[in-house]
RNA sequence: GCGCCCGUAGCUCAGUUGGAAAGAGCGUCUGCCUUCUAAGCAGAGGGUCGGGGGUUCGAAUCCCUCCGGGCGCGCCA
């Protein structure tokens, strides 16, 4: 409701601006700093009075006095040296504000609505999923929920590298050092926590292949049998990774993650994507051969060189940087593969994958994979992308550039400026919780903020053990509450409030931020954690649930509801007035904002706007909470308002929450 | 060397396109459960917004510079 009222205001500003001035200043908003200085202030006159050359305090007075009235704005004052401050009508923003809150969200796309491909999670499918992979899904469900949640159609894929050099370190692993024979993986990959088994193994391998560096050969020839896709070899990183991939979704699914699409390496090779990609970049001369220089043999694509040309030099004699596509053997590079599969999210390739059924998540939705050949029927048309995102780490922003770059060179320049990276920055440990964890620290890393760890050397913390862990932190505080509970109830509550503390303690850290692991704050329940926010729906769920028996009113308070009381209405005005009712409105004037900073986390891509939201309108309630006591209040109608508002609040919360994924269960 | 990101309270982090006196959580100290769940609330203490210049009516936010950290720049992915 607050976006409503202050695009409003803004219009109203530019509008009459321009007519009395003929002038264009750019008006912007704000929250003033107190209550008792309205809700919506405006700094304009500053920018007009610069060019006007009067005082900004008396064209702030002028306009104030000439405005005409807006809706929703019982009043513009001047404050301070020119300021703006408009003063909303209190009751008419509340009654929007239940109203719209009681609305279904949005009405769904419609099935030929233009597509929004989101790419997240990919997982190399060779051991199990650690907390950096748990930011990189959580991120990208969040902005899925995010931009579903402004009646966007989103398509979810998970990428799956099946064919590549970590698969194929493992399959080595297998191999030569634990002498396995395809059976015996077969059945190995058939039994629980085989990407734990792959965890341990991936880190022996890397052990082995960097003591002997001849053993790199078994690396490459393996590789190549993969990449191939016939023979034993083959079979058993075929085998692997499709385990490996069941485990990651079945800890994702712990997480309530879904997806559309697996869209796997192996069949955009063996479909000869490459191939038509490649032909195309050829013919339009996007790519070139090197003929010689130190690129000789390969197919090289030019970038244009981010350096701008100082004024009246010429183009420096030096190429600018050339990129590698095809290698001097013939085969492709990652990022040529990734123009490939980029240019079939768009529907530009002219190629199509097969499909088939690979999962159902536990609310029923059917996620499919890409297949080589024999597809079943009633696939979804998947990619024609008109956006696509990548939710994929910030250290990989250059190839991302490249891939942007080559659909640019290509002519796509519309789909170029459509495919974002979203970035985000990794999950690193505190020296504490690296210590904790045994790994050795080089003493000039001790006094490091965050330490980068190495999966690789079998470091990090596995999302199943943390998953498990916040479990069981959670399910001691149940119990210790709810002994009389069913069991089922308890680990519902338990897994509830574990997931919501994961989620939240991933998304409340912007994307650009590292994000410092620790145990400590990753296991708390308390302040500024999901569980938090939980609590004050809880706290209103009792409220409702205790009032129902007492009070015939609490039967039906969804906020849709009208604000009536017997046969009356309930007098708004008279319990929001200010100042006594400033607390009260301060509290309805948060739970009516939550379009404002949805529409902001959108505009910036950044799902932690949310949470932050959602803490600050939870504390909010809490303090409201401890002040007024509604169920004892005798006045019949404050306490009938008291719970509307309460109401609203949970509306708000539940609504907030379930943008980042998180449920509140009824009681905690 | 070139490019990107970061530096805000003891610690972890907010601070949407420059706007009114710098915020939260954790930790520390002090209070609050016969009333809707104390996973909570109230209060205290804690900051040269890395340093220095500049632009502006106004800078944590923009520009320059320096210091200190991270990441990327491969015929790896």
């Amino acid at each position: 409701m607050y976006k409503t009222v202050e695009n409003r205001i803004r219009k109203a500003l530019r509008h009459h601006i321009r007519e009395r001035y003929k002038t264009d200043v750019p008006v912007v908003t704000a929250r003033p700093p107190k209550i008792s200085m309205g809700e919506v202030a405006s700094p304009v006159c500053f920018e007009l009075a610069k060019q006007l050359k009067k005082p900004p305090r008396a064209l702030a007075q002028e306009i104030a006095n000439a405005l005409k009235p807006i809706e929703g704005v019982a009043r513009v004052e001047v404050a301070g040296g020119g300021y703006l401050n408009a003063f909303l009508d209190r009751a008419a923003f509340f009654r929007a504000a239940c109203e719209e809150a009681g609305r279904e969200a949005v009405a769904p796309p419609a099935p030929d609505a233009p597509k929004v491909v989101i790419e997240h999670t990919s997982v190399n499918p060779n051991k199990a999923a650690h907390i950096g992979h748990l930011r990189n899904a959580v991120l990208g469900d969040a902005f899925v929920r995010l931009l579903r949640h402004t009646g966007r159609r989103v398509e979810v894929h998970n990428y799956i590298d099946n064919t590549g050099v970590q698969v194929a370190d493992v399959i080595v692993g297998f191999l030569h050092l634990e002498k396995k024979s395809l059976e015996e993986v077969r059945a190995l990959a058939a039994a629980p926590k085989f990407d734990y088994v792959c965890w341990d193994l991936y880190t022996r391998v890397t052990q082995y292949l960097a003591e002997d560096k001849a053993r790199l050969e078994l690396r490459g020839q393996m590789l190549k049998e993969i990449e191939e896709g016939h023979g034993a070899s083959a079979e058993m990183a075929e085998i692997v990774a499709t385990a490996i991939v069941r485990c990651h979704l079945r800890t994702l699914d712990r997480l309530g993650i879904n997806y559309d699409l697996l869209s796997r390496e192996s069949e955009i090779l063996h479909l000869k994507f490459w191939d038509a990609a490649f032909e195309m970049l050829k013919q339009r001369g996007v790519i070139q051969l090197a003929a010689s220089g130190k690129n000789a043999g390969c197919w090289v694509m030019q970038l244009p060189s981010d350096r701008e040309t100082p004024e009246g030099e010429e183009e420096p004699t030096e190429m600018a940087e050339a990129k590698i596509i095809v290698r001097s053997n013939g085969t492709v590079t990652y990022v040529g593969k990734d123009i490939a599969y980029h240019l079939w999210k768009f529907g530009l390739l002219g190629r199509d994958f097969y499909y088939q059924r690979f999962h159902t998540h536990p609310d029923g939705h059917e996620a499919w994979t890409t297949a080589s050949e024999a597809g079943q029927a009633g696939a979804p048309a998947f990619g024609h992308a008109q956006e696509v995102f990548n939710v994929i780490d910030s250290r990989q922003a250059y190839p991302q550039q490249v891939v942007v770059a080559g659909l640019r060179s290509l002519g796509y320049a519309q789909e170029a400026d459509r495919l974002q990276h979203f970035s985000y920055n990794v999950v690193a440990l505190t020296p504490r919780c690296a210590r904790e964890m045994g790994y050795e620290i080089p003493p000039e890393d001790a006094k490091k903020p965050y330490i980068e760890v190495s999966g690789r050397k079998g470091q990090g913390v596995k999302a199943d053990d943390l998953i498990d862990q916040l479990e069981a932190g959670a399910r001691k505080e149940v119990d210790a509450r709810h002994a009389a509970e069913p069991e089922s109830e308890r680990a519902a509550m338990a897994h509830a409030i574990a997931i919501g503390a994961l989620r939240y303690f991933l998304l409340r850290i912007t994307r650009s931020t590292v994000i410092a692991f620790d145990f400590e704050d990753a296991l708390s329940f308390e302040g500024e954690t999901g569980p938090y926010v939980q609590y004050a729906v809880v706290r209103v769920n009792g409220i409702l649930r205790k009032g129902a028996e007492q009070h015939p009113e609490f039967e039906r308070v969804d906020a849709a509801n009208l604000l009536r009381i017997g046969s009356g209405e309930i007098d708004v005005a008279k319990f929001l007035g200010m100042p006594a009712g400033d607390d009260l409105w301060e509290l309805a004037l948060l739970a009516g904002s939550l379009d404002a900073r949805v529409e902001a986390a959108v505009g910036a891509h950044e799902p932690a706007f949310v949470a932050r939201y959602a803490f600050d309108l939870a504390q909010a309630f809490n303090v409201f909470y401890h002040k007024h006591h509604i169920l004892s209040e005798e006045d019949a109608e404050k306490r009938a308002f008291l719970l509307r508002l309460t109401s609203l609040v949970r509306e708000q919360l539940v609504a907030a929450l379930g943008l980042l994924g998180i449920t509140a269960p009824e009681k905690m």
